[in-house]
DNA sequence: CTCAGTGCAAAGGATTTGCATGCCG
DNA sequence: CGGCATGCAAATCCTTTGCACTGAG
């Protein structure tokens, strides 16, 4: 659980670069800012709308594209339709996905950093190969959550 | 390139999947399967439409449906806001994905078995931390492909 | 023959956009 | 002030579904 005055610090980080990307830090990003930093795993559209109802869909949506420009939050499409959003590991760290095939619900998970680095080298070289240039890597796993699990 | 030989033992293999799956092999789902496999790399629905303009869309997500209930196809979400459809590991062999985050093309990509069961075992054991089931992974590398990246 | 498969058109659901108005810098 | 941000409603885009018809087994 994020204490206030973290949360304080991420709101100031994020609005630097906000600020940065030459776009301001209003009322409305702040609020999904903190609901994404708060229930720390990605959200949907549909668990931010009844995290904070006051802000309107449409607006949520074109926020959240404002914030994504800015550096601070990405957009995952893995699970299911909806997408979901979270803050970007800039702010969060590097780290995974645990995906439950049944209930769409995405938690993050971090993996030994010896084994990142090395996945990393492995993935750079069949990019080569290919003619790619890597960016970065993306490593989920598929499964079954706890919840969904004991009602099976 | 996929031979002739060796598309019509395909057709076989996913006649008799679809088989055991109490499905029938007609005309429309084999136009997709060798669409599927001649392509070589994970098709949009849209991709799909070009390469088989007489099979209309509905009946192309009805069969892609069917067939990846047959365990013949499965249906990649990463990679933008459209679909991706491409033969099962059962018939492809397990391999990743380098998905361009300029035009949203995927291509199939191998890497080395020891670090491949390095990671499961990685995942596995994250997984059981947080009460997951382990059904299956996915590592994806992002960036551009060498299309994209001689226009830039 | 019988039931699954097919095509067309309409429905659904998530996401995006046009436009008039309000607020931040 | 001036322009970006906001809300609402309408529009889009991908995908799914209802229904009557055809074809595979």
């Amino acid at each position: 659980m994020e204490s206030p005055k973290d949360l304080e610090q991420l709101h100031e980080d994020v609005k630097r670069r906000l600020a940065a990307a030459g776009q301001r830090y209003t009322e409305g990003r702040r609020a999904l800012v903190s609901a994404l930093a708060t229930a720390q795993r990605p959200l949907t559209l549909r668990d931010i709308g009844s995290t904070i109802p006051e802000v309107p869909q449409s607006s949520a949506y074109r926020n959240l594209e404002a914030l994504r420009e800015g550096g601070v939050v990405v957009r995952i499409s893995a699970g299911g339709d909806r997408a979901h959003f979270e803050l970007a590991e800039a702010l969060l760290g590097h780290h995974h996905h645990l995906i439950c095939v049944s209930c769409g619900t995405i938690e993050d998970m971090r993996i030994d950093g010896a084994l990142e680095a090395e996945v990393d080298r492995a993935l750079t070289g069949a990019a080569g190969e290919a003619g790619f240039t890597p960016l970065r890597h993306s490593l989920d796993l598929y499964g079954e959550c706890s919840d969904c699990g004991e009602e099976a």
